[in-house]
DNA sequence: TCTCCGATTAGAC
DNA sequence: CTAACGGTCTAATCGGAGA
């Protein structure tokens, strides 16, 4: 039996999910800034139509918002996440073979499913009626043609949504990959689009029947994968548990450059105790911190200094304080006056699950305490985040990111409700 | 020559 | 008035160091 599976991805999620509590955005163009209102990461159709491309600068894009009236908001990561719930269990509910792929997307196995057309009608409904969120799905026998039939589902109004690639015929098929360019498949960029340019390779229906010795030679086992899968062959594995996470990274860039030790003291107690808390969430500890500053590297005139250290550990840990005392002293030494830093952050390594890690042969393992870190997590977790905070954190202005058009958090803060 | 490991590259969203 | 360009994550591959 084809395996039928499903790609449900939802339409400009950001703009779609600011748009649900401000209905007067409709028909408007709207776009999401990045963190620290850097950047373009989500358009809406009026504003894709006006040129605005993803991953735009929003200083390079102020001259065309305001000749036409582009709204730009900063991004509200507690809304999108919420949404994003509600979202996925609703469309959990179509398959219990399902892999939640990303904030927007879901893959869902609905391989033996009677009446499959009403139901993929039905489920991108469903989503709509219950969170206003409008989706496509695409379906196919891979994960990678799952992708592409929705792909196809948005680009083209006629199918409302919807699009199978397993009810079209082998001539179908050749025919509509000829027309898709090679660079809208999962897992071909930019670069190596430009590379199989070279080899003559500009289309889907390209890639799907390239040699194939050639190009694993060429291009790599990855890409290899994913002409199988362009061929119907199942390379790509649907990934129903999360697995943990190997790095955890906590960074920001800053509102505006910070020259003074203190302040960068703070902002990286700030990053500590998020990734802490996000590795005590996962069950880990981690056994090797990489601090890291860095000048802003678009300032040619400026001279640059980029540096980090990486430090293993002498026991993996998952307490905030305990890295807070490492990461302090390792912004101590990395730090040197006189330049302009614009970003800094930390990344933990070497994660385990807590109890399982190699005991030093010489020295006494130290028990843990892990009772203040449980305390902190549950009145942060009950009471709102950054309500128990590690050493200054925050205390200092001026390196917190810019968000000066940010929407109320409907949905996760009762103080934002409107009142009507 | 082989193995290991950190750095780099490429991709996704 | 001027400057203003994101954050996390994974896997594969490269290339140097040391065995």
């Amino acid at each position: 039996m084809t395996p039928q599976i499903a790609l449900v991805d939802c339409n400009n999620f950001y703009v779609s999910c600011e748009r649900v509590f401000r209905p007067d955005l409709k028909n408007v163009p709207v776009v999401v800034l990045s963190n620290n209102d850097g950047c373009v990461v989500s358009r809406s159709n009026e504003a894709k139509d006006l040129g605005v491309k993803m991953g735009q600068p929003w200083f390079e894009c102020k001259a065309l918002a305001e000749t036409h009236g582009i709204l730009a908001l900063s991004s509200n990561y507690a809304l999108y996440a919420d949404l994003s719930n509600r979202v996925m269990s609703i469309l959990g509910d179509y398959s219990p073979r399902h892999e939640v792929y990303s904030i927007d997307e879901c893959f869902v196995d609905l391989t033996g499913t009677p009446k499959l057309r009403d139901v993929s009608y039905a489920m991108r409904e469903r989503v709509i009626a219950w969170t206003g969120i409008p989706v496509c799905v695409g379906i196919g026998p891979t994960k990678t043609l799952a992708k592409l039939a929705n792909h196809i589902a948005k680009k083209h109004p006629r199918s409302k949504g919807v699009f199978n690639y397993n009810d079209l015929t082998q001539a179908q098929q050749d025919k509509l990959l000829n027309q898709i360019e090679v660079g809208e498949v999962w897992g071909v960029g930019r670069r190596i689009s430009a590379r199989l340019a070279e080899h003559g390779i500009h289309t889907v229906q390209h890639l799907r029947i390239a040699h194939a010795a050639t190009l694993r030679a060429e291009f790599g086992v990855v890409l290899e994968k994913t002409q199988r899968e362009l061929q119907g062959m199942a390379c790509i594995d649907l990934q129903e548990v999360v697995p943990d996470k190997q790095h955890i990274v906590s960074s920001r860039s800053f509102g505006h450059t910070v020259r003074d030790l203190a302040v960068l003291k703070d902002a990286m107690s700030t990053f500590v105790a998020n990734a802490c808390a996000k590795l005590r969430a996962q069950g880990s500890h981690a056994s090797l911190i990489q601090v890291f500053l860095r000048t802003n590297r678009f300032r040619n005139d400026l001279p640059q200094y980029n540096p980090s250290f990486t430090l293993p550990l002498p026991q993996p840990t998952n307490d905030s304080l305990v890295v807070n005392r490492w990461a302090d002293y390792l912004v101590g030494r990395l730090f040197k006056p006189g330049y302009d830093y614009k970003k800094a952050g930390i990344m933990l390594g070497e994660i385990r699950p807590v109890g399982q890690y190699q005991a030093d042969w010489l020295e006494p393992t130290q028990a843990t305490d892990t009772r203040l870190m449980d305390a902190l997590d549950g009145l942060n977790r009950r009471f709102g985040r950054g309500t128990v905070k590690v050493s200054t954190q925050g205390a200092h202005q001026g390196w917190q990111m810019r968000q000066e058009r940010k929407s109320p958090s409907y949905t996760t803060d009762w103080g934002a409700i409107p009142v009507i």
